[in-house]
DNA sequence: GTCAGCAATGTGACCGTTCACATTTTGGCG
DNA sequence: CGCCAAAATGTGAACGGTCACATTGCTGAC
């Protein structure tokens, strides 16, 4: 399970196969004196010069795929000064939206021929941040994508004045250049226009944390519809997006009953209300509207099924790569021009208020 | 927002400030000049060696911090011939498992020093095998963990001849050195025996897909249980993780109602087939009796709250990272030892059958 | 007072690649 | 057949660390 090297075979001080004299991996040098050439012909062929005799590069091919040489990425990045290598900064790397944001970064990386490298602000935020940043930097990244859209990270990273491009996404505040979200505030109004074009008046929004900009963002946009068509509002609930905090804040806004639709900010929160409501007795959505965000491939299976706001998290993941590598290129911006916009599913879960 | 470089004030040759004279970032032989000390020192520094006067100690940490001075990876790498990464080579990695895990590999990795890189076999799977680990080890991995348990992934990888170590996460197939993985055989016991000692007899498994090695532990452990307790079974329906497959699987099988209960291999087919029991009008657990496998953190919130069967996916994480290390460095291999057990959760999806 | 021995530091080579530049080969044309 | 430009290839020096070994300074035992 473990030959790291090349076997080798010396007899009487001459090497037999061709293999190297030592057990080293080969090198370009090495590749070199198989092929007969020298090792800058060697690497004119590794990049595909264009002033390479056919017949040289062929020779020189069949020597690098017969000894199995790579040329070594500690070397070229040496050398080049660069990395060829992005850096993720994450929170909730497990939820789906961040991870399915983090496969698709992932992906178009690798495409572009660049490697990714991630680090989780999972445990207590405060000295985590910058030990994040440094390791990310200490892998001498050439930029960061973060997906922990919590308005102390970014100032945080804003703070640490970081040598790199980077680029945040999901946070809709006034930064451009290097911010790109689908857009909260429209989904989060879809949302809230779909349960008053059903003709309720008395609804609830369950935000997520405080300080998370897309959180903020999508009560924006829920207050924002709410005012637009003079329909009173209420303080919403600051969650925690999990599940478990849907259901007890359902528990809690039970207690009085002067509401017939809520908008939650997630769909995890979301399904926890639906289990507080219907262990109250209630049914959805005669007795209660609910509006989810994010439409996890669960979502159109929750009973009943959830209406909610889809956004392409995958699209997401893919821009922000675009547009990361062409602030590290210095190329033009394309791709965060045209903005992203979320779409609202209905499903069962919402209906004209009964009464 | 990208000054990659320490700003550079010459006046009439003389160097002005203690900066760099070109615009280069600092290397460890400028650190060395500014310190007045040779480079070596400086090295010795960085690796705390023993042999260094403190004062001389300080006096080199402060001109490392005026300076900003990090050392740079690739230089270390090629001289040292060790990357101090780990590649992660994974499939669903949007999924709340795999996710997981992914996380709790990347903290413990951080923790140890190295970094991690993450490869997806998300698209059409055949020469992408080929390339997600031709792209690791172009980044010249010292390790790899496999969170892609299917059969044809460990094949190819076992067919690649891999030269570096590697550890394949949740696969229980015999091969003891370089696997580790909860206990799938035991967790789909449990489950089974759960729902016939509540008195069912009549029992589907709903299976993953085929050459999932999980999924095929999985069956095994159901079979397994069944034939202990002289139950008669049926063939699995083989599935595809999916909510939305396990919705209509869920159709197809109460077109004839033989049976009492279900036995999910996973949370998310549960959920699909809960969604399909309920649109038949049949009542859950009253009617049939549902058991899932996982117990994502939503299991608890779905209607009925999902019985399920629990597995640490962290914990998992993490000790797949200390076996690999192990691998790598040569040490023993203490932490795969201990096996990892899953554990029942019993909720309200599950009930002795009516009839 | 000298010298062993260790602590503290310095010196130069080397890791595997690319870069800038030098040199050789090739082919077309007068 | 010689000449010249362009094509093809070669040469040596970086890049920024670490390694092996050399050197210096200091302490203490005889």
């Amino acid at each position: 399970m473990r030959l790291q090297n090349v076997t080798v075979h010396i007899s009487s001080g001459v090497i037999v196969s061709n293999n190297l004299a030592t057990g080293r991996t080969p090198s370009i040098r090495d590749v070199a004196r198989l092929a007969g050439v020298s090792h800058q012909t060697v690497s004119r062929v590794l990049n595909s010069h264009p002033s390479i005799r056919e017949s040289t590069r062929l020779r020189v091919q069949q020597v690098i795929d017969e000894l199995h040489y790579r040329p070594s990425r500690a070397a070229r990045a040496l050398v080049r000064g660069q990395s060829r290598t992005i850096g993720v900064l994450s929170a909730l790397s497990a939820e789906y939206g961040p991870a399915s944001s983090i496969a698709a970064i992932q992906d178009a990386a690798r495409d572009a021929g660049y490697f990714v490298n991630t680090a989780n602000l999972s445990r207590g935020e405060p000295a985590s941040i910058q030990a994040a940043v440094d390791h990310l930097m200490y892998q001498s990244v050439e930029g960061i994508v973060v997906i922990a859209p919590q308005v102390r990270v970014i100032e945080a990273i804003e703070k640490l004045a970081i040598t790199v491009p980077y680029v945040t996404l999901q946070s809709t505040s006034g930064a451009g250049e290097h911010a790109l979200s689908v857009d909260q505030i429209a989904g989060a109004r879809l949302a809230t226009r779909h349960l008053i074009d059903l003709g309720h008046r008395n609804i609830y929004h369950l935000a997520g944390p405080q300080d998370w900009i897309e959180a903020e963002a999508r009560m924006r946009g829920f207050l924002a519809e709410m005012g637009a068509n003079d329909v009173p509002t209420t303080a919403p609930i600051l969650g925690d997006w999990t599940a478990d905090f849907g259901y007890y804040a359902g528990r809690e806004m039970l207690r009085v009953r002067d509401f017939t639709a809520i908008f939650s900010s997630n769909d995890q929160m979301a399904l926890g209300l639906m289990h507080a409501i219907r262990d109250a007795g209630l049914n959805i959505p005669r007795d209660v509207s609910i509006v989810g965000f994010d439409d996890i491939p669960e979502a159109a299976h929750f009973w009943p099924p959830l209406t909610t706001v889809r956004q392409d998290f995958a699209e997401l993941g893919r821009r922000c790569v675009a547009l990361l590598l062409a602030n590290i290129t210095g190329d033009t911006n394309d791709a965060s021009s045209t903005p992203l916009l979320p779409e609202l599913v209905v499903r069962l879960s919402t209906a004209a208020p009964a009464w």
